[in-house]
DNA sequence: AACTATTTATAAGA
DNA sequence: TTCTTATAAATAGTT
């Protein structure tokens, strides 16, 4: 036995982009596995919440989450501000206004729309007299009836929402437990499904109500590579 | 020397929540840093996407991504559609209403909004003047030109948006569902999913699109532990 | 923070 | 892919 080894085992290897694309395959998926199976272990043992999104180079998502990824998801935008000018400007002239007083603008608007649903002469005249100065009467006095009702049909669908995710709101805190479940074991394809009918859900109902996806038109081409961007606070506890 | 050790070394430990406070500390830190490690591996090795977000029980948060969390966290959102029926309906109920007259809506809002733009003054002293009647120029001219100047970006995009979802509702019509993996294999619980690109996501633009910051006052007390929730399609690659 | 002694994770090879 | 093997890494318990 010129050596007992059979193989040379573990080899240290560089720390930069594979280019055995066949090597590449199978390490990206074994180091995803290890990569959930910590992350998992992290929460079990340290109660951290946790969520880890993975996009293989062949665009497939693999996500994990604790309690779920959507939950992680949220707390981390509410406190990661957006970097979006636009839109985070928007949310920040709304967010002043706590959700009474947006239900307050919305129950407004449908009464003055109804009320001046009868009116289209006098808001005409109005605007006449104050041109430029109502602007925003346009949009509406140049409405015909049938625009008018569908307008108004969508807010008070907006108005809907906002109270019942008001609702949701007051009664969380206590959130169900998801219940996973298996579903066929497959020789190639076997799946373990989560089906969780959860509240957590409902709270991401606005959230995802202006996440404006016109503010990234990015979303499936992102072939820049370069930079990392980790985002670590400090503070170890 | 009975024995030339100096400790034991490290020792196998049970996967459940440490009950050492102290020790449960250490172990945090010392495992967020390996995850985060080989997070960044997977990048670099694989040039993998990833978003890696922690709260640790103290209630602090890490995150790690590539190219950026956001990036990963908006590409992997337009993948999960949510599958609530509130916004469904409320997307439903826009659905009804002709592209053509909303966009028009938008399309004057923005011609009017850069009239008004250089009249805030103007604005606000016509509302006092008119009270109740134009009650909807409250949130208007309470904000800045910054904000206006916003909101103007914002009304462009959502118009884009509109544009973009009456395309696609017309190609709509099926929708193929996502079909979920098994890959877990965890201690305690960890899943993951796979997810594919479907129509469905132009689905959630309008849904999306007023997910409103300011509708999540709860974002910060989920006390509610118990589950993981995973979330995983498979496929390896 | 450091320092081991072990347990784990994995690169290679089959 | 999956399994095996030998080695590289991560990390529990100490100091």
């Amino acid at each position: 036995m010129s050596s007992g080894k059979k193989t040379l085992g573990r080899q240290k290897i560089e720390m930069k982009k594979m280019s055995n694309e066949s090597n590449l395959q199978v390490t990206f998926s074994k180091r995803r596995s290890g990569l959930f199976k910590k992350a998992s272990e992290l929460c079990t043992l340290c109660g951290a919440y946790v969520a880890l999104i993975i996009f293989s180079p062949g665009e497939k998502v693999f996500s994990f989450g604790h309690p779920n990824v959507e939950t992680v998801i949220d707390r981390y935008l509410s406190l990661v501000p957006t970097q979006n000018d636009d839109i985070t400007q928007f949310i920040e002239a709304y967010r002043n206004a706590s959700v009474r007083e947006l239900n307050d603008i919305l129950t407004h608007m449908k009464e003055a729309l109804d009320i001046d649903k009868n009116r289209a002469n006098e808001l005409s005249q109005l605007r006449k007299n104050n041109e430029a100065h109502f602007w925003w009467t346009c949009p509406f006095d140049r409405m015909n009836m049938v625009q008018l009702g569908s307008f108004k049909k969508a807010l008070e669908d907006l108005q809907k929402l906002v109270a019942h995710y008001a609702n949701k709101v007051e009664i969380q805190g206590t959130s169900t437990q998801p219940v996973p479940f298996l579903v066929g074991n497959g020789s190639s394809s076997n799946m373990q499904f989560e089906h969780q009918p959860n509240l957590q859900q409902d709270s991401i109902f606005l959230a995802q109500f202006l996440q404006n996806p016109m503010f990234q038109p990015h979303l499936f081409d992102f072939n820049n590579m370069g930079g990392e961007g980790g985002h670590g606070p400090h503070g170890f506890f």
